[in-house]
DNA sequence: TTTGTATATCGCAATATTACGATGAATATT
DNA sequence: AATATTCATCGTAATATTGCGATATACAAA
């Protein structure tokens, strides 16, 4: 069926799933790394920067701004796409709660 | 192609990735924390836990063990699964790292 | 107004993922 | 030994994701 079935899960599941597939391809991940390299927006040069074609980069371009995590602005007739920092820290939050769970309760039986 | 092109990214860049994906689905996102939840082995009860299939359950427990984010090990009839602790520190690592790129520098210009 | 440049969208092909019924393998129980 | 229980694997169907050529759109420059 290929449908996750994201209705048994809790909306909380459901949220850490939606953000750790944003950075679950190493394109998205490179995107977002040169975003915060750069500190400021980035106009135009990611297509080089990265090396997939135009329609490929933009359209990852598109699912991180869907989600919120990176802001777009036409700028004359190139783009300018930056960090989103309130929800970047928002998903930081959520997903450091996740990631940071008590192991030291884990008793290692296996 | 529907073929992510790993071998333009870095290392770093596609192990990141790779730790995403592993919760990038709600039902792992689930079992991983009711392991956490329980604290020790689970034997069996993770089909009722969380709702899919038993084939389905077994299928993303394969995916959390091939990765090595858990441990089982065969208890008479049943299988036990719990957290591999030291695996799951080193994902944590990376992603953190990740996470916690200085964001304060960015500048917000979109 | 035409031309160039940059980005988005469309459409398609290929691979990946999700889900589960049917079945198999292993062990425990009777 | 026969049966029951538990989990893994196989096979398959459906949907999702990835990638890009072709094309559309929007603006700038000439």
């Amino acid at each position: 069926m290929g449908l996750a079935k994201t209705e048994i899960f809790s909306d909380q599941q459901n949220e850490i799933a939606i953000f750790a597939k944003a950075f679950g391809h190493p394109a998205r991940v490179a995107i977002l790394q040169h975003l915060f390299k750069i500190n400021t927006c980035v106009c135009g040069d990611l297509v080089n920067e990265i090396g997939l074609a135009q329609p490929t980069i933009s359209q990852h371009l598109k699912e991180l701004k869907l989600l919120g995590l990176i802001k777009g602005s036409v700028e004359g007739t190139s783009v300018c796409y930056c960090i989103n920092t309130e929800k970047w820290l928002e998903m930081k939050e959520i997903l450091n709660q996740f990631l940071n769970q008590d192991i030291s309760k884990q008793g290692d039986c296996c």
